[in-house]
DNA sequence: AACACTATCACGTCGCGTGAAAGTAC
DNA sequence: GGTACTTTCACGCGACGTGATAGTGT
């Protein structure tokens, strides 16, 4: 049981993260991660851990994937964490293995994407100068 | 007043463009581009225009603007083409400038987006293999 | 007792997805 | 007259945003 006073309330966190209040406790009715504990009169309260656990829904978030899809991976992630054994650490490894592969294809789509973007938006900048001989 | 022959139904037109029926209805609906014309039973068909203005539209997309600065965006650009002057042409050119800008802020926020992205897909990449020593 | 911070509903938004039921084109 | 394509509702969804109203902490 961490100390309080070692604690973060979900405005400091969410100032920390770079998320919205509304964001973070929107992960916890999704299951991603429940605050460690809460004060007598109710506030959230989370650990430096679960501050790093946001960081890493945070960064993959980039990739698209759902709440749904983190909740699994981070279910699996958790397991090898814990050290787990035999068959649960099997699946554990396949899941995170796929996750990590579908990460690849994404980044690839996301480099595609920001090519299109730069393209169109250079196309943008060069055009409020000369205007009429555009095609 | 385009020949039908030469015009295209919309799900020719969703296809050639990569978007769905249900999204260039909804382009529509939010006043991006309206059909040239329709069959007598009330089919949309499109010139080849608007093909390319829906192919613009797409590329818009991943730079983030809402469907509301889309058409604002859009409603300059035909501004500038259709060869307007005075204050009309000022107000259409300090728009597109205005975008550009904006465009090329979100470039640098994809770019960002994609390192954190791949360093993400990497680290998930090394972890299978062996699990224990992570941090 | 003032003040910032937080709590839990619960409805709103945006960009479509997804039928359903019917009409159109060839 | 079959069948592939299209039409208009209209509700659903994901990932939060946005109050409203009330309790908490110092």
């Amino acid at each position: 049981m961490p100390d309080r006073g070692q604690m973060l309330q979900i405005g400091e966190v969410a100032e920390r993260v770079g998320l919205s209040l509304r964001s973070v406790r929107f992960y916890e009715e999704s299951g991603l991660l429940t605050p460690a504990a809460r004060t007598d009169g109710g506030f959230r309260l989370y650990t430096a851990e679960q501050v790093e656990r946001l960081l890493l829904i945070k960064r993959m978030k980039p990739l698209g994937f759902s709440v749904e899809e983190m909740r699994e991976l981070l279910s699996a992630y958790d397991t090898l964490e814990r050290g787990e054994e035999g068959e649960e650490l099997a699946q554990a490894r396949a899941s995170v293995a796929l996750f990590a592969q579908q990460a690849l294809e994404r980044c690839e789509e996301l480099r595609k994407q920001l090519a299109r973007a730069e393209e169109f938006a250079e196309r943008l900048a060069k055009l409020p100068s000369g205007a009429s001989g555009e095609r």
